[in-house]
DNA sequence: GTCTATATAATGATAGAC
DNA sequence: GTCTATCATTATATAGAC
């Protein structure tokens, strides 16, 4: 999946090829994040890199192979904080909340990147078909695992593992899928870090009782 | 904002004014919600109709002018079920089930809806700022208030109202904006209505404990 | 009001000089 | 590898017959 970030595959990257690509797809998460697939135009892509839009034409071949390579960049970290948080070792309620707080700041650091995951999935998926289908389903497999043996051991409360993660994303990816609602329902120009503190607290609230001493 | 519908002021819509301008409103919504305001041709939602293109242009003055009326025509009934369910008079745990099935409800039956309004917001929601600002934002402080209230009557656990209702929009257009993602993770080749019910049985259990005897 | 045909604008992609 | 200029395609919008 990573390769497609690379067009050619030159086994030492040029000097120029190692500066100019990351700063591509950094402008075409944007890009494709805030306007589209359809609505991005190559031309904006390279004006924010300041470079003529040729350039990207060169480096990619088209702008849908540039979409699925700024796509699988983001894929490729899109799971990383489950791995982390949510193990058998680790105390439940504990790596609830690093998960939520991990999948929060996400979503406050980098929300044109869940705009473009959830634009693609808005659009059907044709692109990321076999992610969600492999690589995805494994991870929420693996993750409804522990969750199960959370509730085996009475540690966590009998809840749905699979129904229950998608609760997690929809409610954590809101604050970039629907910042500017949120924005103008708290009547800000931009929202706080006490909006996204806010946001976290209100979770666990539902949360914790899922944890509490289930005698 | 009804009006937007009906681009020309007569008094009495002629009769095949009255049979075509809610067809062209759903093919509309449909293909703005799968493909977006930059993806959408035309000549598809024509197609959908059976009509040439240029009647379509000849109702809608142009394909923007077409998308804002769809919207209109959406947010009209977007916050119908609220009101009904979230009423002070109402059982606090009973008015929240019937606020979550309705929802869901909407998702299920016009997911197509749900995923033009979520597009409108990814990009921007230049569209639908008026809606925002006022309409949504004095429903969200009239239905605050209530929580408020059943707070202060010991009926409902503390909880920030705003950052809660945010939390239940995301969690039941889920179904709808990320349906994809969740067939393929169930495994379904579309989602089941039992697959529905799961969910709405996933937020019942985070949300009970708000409505427990507080003691 | 409904349709066919067309003008016009936008933009993805390429050719070819440097 | 980088750039300018251009082509080719697509799709909105309109003109005008019926």
């Amino acid at each position: 999946m990573t390769d497609l970030c690379e067009p050619t595959r030159s086994r030492k990257p040029s000097a120029p090829r190692r500066a100019t690509l990351p700063q591509i797809l950094n402008a075409a998460e944007w890009t494709f994040g805030t306007r589209g697939l359809k609505g991005t135009r190559v031309e904006e892509i390279a004006g924010l890199c300041g470079i003529p839009k040729a350039n990207i034409l060169y480096y990619f071949h088209s702008k849908e192979a540039l979409y699925q390579a700024t796509l699988a960049r983001l894929l490729d970290i899109w799971l990383a904080d489950a791995d982390e948080w949510l193990s058998p070792e680790r105390d439940p309620m504990e790596g609830m909340e690093g998960y939520i707080r991990a999948k929060m700041a996400f979503s406050r650091t980098r929300p044109e990147g869940s705009r473009l995951f959830a634009q693609e999935l808005l659009s059907g998926g044709q692109m990321i078909q076999g992610f969600l289908k492999e690589t995805l389903r494994a991870h929420v497999e693996r993750h409804a695992e522990i969750f199960l043996a959370w509730q085996a051991k009475g540690l966590m409360r009998v809840i749905d593992p699979t129904h229950f993660m998608c609760l997690l994303w929809s409610g954590t990816q809101a604050y970039a899928d629907m910042q500017v609602q949120f924005e103008a329902l708290l009547d800000r120009e931009s929202l706080l870090d006490t909006d996204y503190e806010a946001g976290i607290e209100t979770f666990l609230t539902l949360i914790r009782p899922l944890f509490v001493q289930l005698g």
